[in-house]
RNA sequence: CAAGUAGACCGGGUGGCCGCUCGCUUUUUAAGCGGGAGGAAAGUCCGAGCUCCCCCGGGAAGUAUGGUGUGUACCGCCCAGAGGGGUGACCCUAUGGAAAGUGCCACAGAAACACACCGCCAGCGCCGGCUAUUUAGGUAGCCACUGCCGGCAAGGGUGAAAUGGUGAGGUAAGAGCUCACCAGCGGCCGGGUGACCGGUCGGCUGGGUAAACCCCAUCCGGAGCAAGGCCAAAUAGGGGGACUAAAGGGACGCCCGGCCUGUCCCUGGGUUGGCCGCUUGACCCUGGUGGUAACAUCAGGGCUAGAUAGAUGGUCACCGCUCCAGAACCUGGAGUACAGAACUCGGCUUACAGGUUUACUUGGCCU
RNA sequence: GCCCCCAUCGUCUAGAGGCCUAGGACACCGGCCUUUCAAGCCGGCAACAGCGAUUCGAAUUCGCUUGGGGGCA
């Protein structure tokens, strides 16, 4: 049973770990070493991570705005991403620009989308359509 | 009806599609059902619970509070009292001591603490003028100037502030010197648990500042859930230094005494996983009773977020509200407050579109 | 989440209740000097983060707000 219930909590951790990038020490080499997008709203930092999956990770400042603001925009990310399938094997990580807080969620999905696309890392059949979109 | 005062409450709603997190159940790598931000969750300004540290005592120092009584687990909070403001409902107040001491009070002014510049008045002296008297010298009186020695603190002027205020008497001139009223102080009597209130009598009263030092009274050991505990994993059990009439130990620091310890300090390295703490609590709602009130108590009912880089959402449609434009009661556009739990409570403070409701006050009109 | 600190001309700062209409240095502007530039000399511009309270009087004392900075096992 002890067994068991261990397996599971390793198989949930593992499922996490498959979206999200959680410690410090997995944000640095992103930011440090990562190929580099951006525009008006938000950077993007991407590097390969040699695993069969991708983890992304999202960094909104307080220049960005209160606590309200701040963690909109993140549901906002996070919500796009969610409905966003991505190529395997990158860590990317989403730096909020302070004119994110006023943008609409129509916008930020459009942005988002772009520079996934210039980095060629949205996933094959998603990605033509995607072009033609923007 | 208008203007206003105080309190309580709400803080968008409904549905579709796609998600997140927690709990329970089952046919368990899934599905179903149920729960899922706030009145301030904020600032971290107070007070507690809880946890750890040898919190043993004394002293010095320091912090905070400040009428009094009460309420409360506690408080710097609340209620009642007093003072001030308002026609009023009601509001505001960091509300002990300035005859314990020290300091400061710029400029102005005589003087900012024990003073007298101008001024008013009495006495004496000198010089001058006038009047009366006188032959003259002189004598007497009055007036003005000035000097000395006193009395006074009313008036003038300065200032934020000048030694109770107004009126009458009184006096050489004045002054609580005397009287009336008011303000303040003290005693006595009555009421109240008390702050205090009311009455009465007395003597006559001498600035401000304590959010200046300070005095008095009360309170305070320190740190904080990144507290703290358990499990797993990992790595050197390394290097340097100090030590037996001395060293270290007070979870900020000082002094003294006690007590405890064989170790203590510096440097270097490893782990940055999981579980517990973690949500039932001084809890919420309704009604009764007691109390001036804050609040207490009894009965019945209810369970109301627990994430861990951090869930509580995204989007579409319709409705509600506000503003603008057309227009004429419909249409279009824009917007929809302050703000996001992180151990938990009680307060305080600050931010807040709009709305609901209760009680009360003042004024106007009608019956 | 918790615990602390700071705010004065464009910049660095002085100030400790009245002497503050806030001083100094650098910078900037104008003039003198010089063939010109620099240096030097003279003059000027310019600030108490905001709101309230205490006080006769606040940059200074107290409270709240705003902005900025630091620390933690």
């Amino acid at each position: 049973m002890i067994i068991n219930a261990l397996a599971i909590k390793l198989f949930k951790e593992a499922m996490k770990a498959e979206k999200y990038l959680t410690r410090k020490g997995q944000y640095a080499p992103v930011l440090k070493q990562g190929g580099y997008w951006a525009n008006r709203l938000v950077v993007m930092k991407a590097l390969a991570n040699e695993l069969k999956l991708s983890r992304y990770g999202l960094v909104v400042s307080k220049r960005v705005g209160k606590a309200v603001v701040r963690n909109r925009v993140k549901r906002q990310l996070r919500e796009v991403l969610r409905q966003t399938p991505l190529k395997s094997g990158w860590d990317i990580v989403f730096i909020a620009r302070p004119a994110a807080a006023t943008a609409k969620y129509a916008d930020i999905d459009k942005m988002v989308r772009g520079l996934l696309s210039q980095a060629q890392l949205l996933a094959k059949d998603n990605e033509e359509a995607c072009l033609r979109l923007s």
